[in-house]
DNA sequence: ATCGTTGTAGAACAGTTGTTCCATTCAACG
DNA sequence: CGTTGAATGGAACAACTGTTCTACAACGAT
């Protein structure tokens, strides 16, 4: 009775594999879309295969949204090595749906939103999710020269405009090609003296 | 065989009292809270009365987005008597959750966005709504002296700023109350030499 | 080879969904 | 007052949902 492993899966890994199958099929067709047998084809499986790794669809739905809210995370840079001014663009610029990938956590993120009203420990998440982004700007910003007070308030305002582009660019792809969507945070940092060369 | 109206219910305002119930259940709860039986016991009927005045849920739906969509709209000002800076200020104002109506105008939003990704009717709707925010504000602008292609630019610059505050506010409601808002709003403002008294 | 564990498939179930249908109610008109 | 036609209630239906269950396959250890 000690160590027996029959076989040959790596099981973190097949949970991540049916959230993104979960993430796609919200991404393509929104929430509602994400049934259990529609995750189990597209992540190639049955549903008494998804139910061996997940108990329940809302453990499905919840392990989605920390996915996606982790690989955004993953985004930010906290190596020294790094100049700040280059670690905060990057921490922004992991905000934007400027590729696929950041555009489908956007569409989860937004589509859990909802959800998220009426839904305590979803509201949670993605509070606790944005008050740390929050908190890793102003640290960066710090890491800038600004003054702590300051660089709190810049922070948000750092972020609204970062959001509102995201939205806007969710809404009116056609007008939001990534050029654009980076132009105007070049002028949002700018207008901070951040400059980028 | 003339007229005969053997009923005495404006059949467009229970039209919209439906829309409304439905609007509120999104808000609440997320699109698939809004089920056909849940509209109408919210809007005080039952399905057969629902199905009367729309053929079709995704009837509904549409017509819940769309009456959304105007109310937003009705809160921008084309008075001329009023000054060309308060006007702005009124159309950015109606894009921000200050009030029960403008949150859940913003919930109803969001809900439709995921939705409208697999779904080109509801994709125009929302970008022709989006553009004309857009042409309304960059009309203003050009009102408070705005050279036109610089209008353009700040307008977009302006609605990403509201659209950032929005959304923060909608994840994170406690740290944005709605003095909080209308101070980024402000700021925004002075910094395009927009200045309120 | 046999066993035990883990993974997979798919049928079965009760509940819910959008939709259809029909009987009933009700106010205005002749 | 009786007729008309919109407004309403609610039952019925097939399709689909999350979940549970059982039978089977695959692999490592014994």
């Amino acid at each position: 009775m000690f160590e027996s492993m029959p076989r040959v899966v790596d099981s973190d890994q097949r949970r991540v594999d049916i959230a993104d199958a979960a993430a796609r099929l919200i991404t393509r067709h929104g929430l509602a879309a994400a049934t259990m047998r529609e995750v189990a084809t597209e992540a190639g499986l049955t549903t008494g295969s998804v139910t061996h790794y997940f108990a329940d669809k809302r453990e499905l739905l919840v392990f989605t949204l920390n996915e996606s809210l982790e690989r955004r995370r993953s985004r930010r840079i906290a190596d020294p090595d790094i100049a700040p001014a280059d670690a905060l663009r990057a921490s922004l610029e992991g905000a934007l749906p400027l590729d696929d990938d950041r555009h489908r956590h956007w569409m989860v993120t937004i589509a859990f939103c909802a959800q998220a009203a009426g839904d305590p420990e979803l509201a949670a998440v993605q509070q606790a999710a944005y008050r740390e982004f929050r908190a890793t700007v102003t640290t960066q910003l710090v890491g800038c020269g600004f003054a702590a007070p300051h660089a709190q308030q810049t922070a948000e305002w750092l972020i609204a405009v970062v959001d509102g582009v995201a939205v806007q660019a969710l809404f009116d792809a056609e007008s939001w090609p990534p050029a654009r969507q980076r132009a105007l945070l070049d002028r949002a940092l700018e207008n901070q003296g951040l400059v980028a060369p």
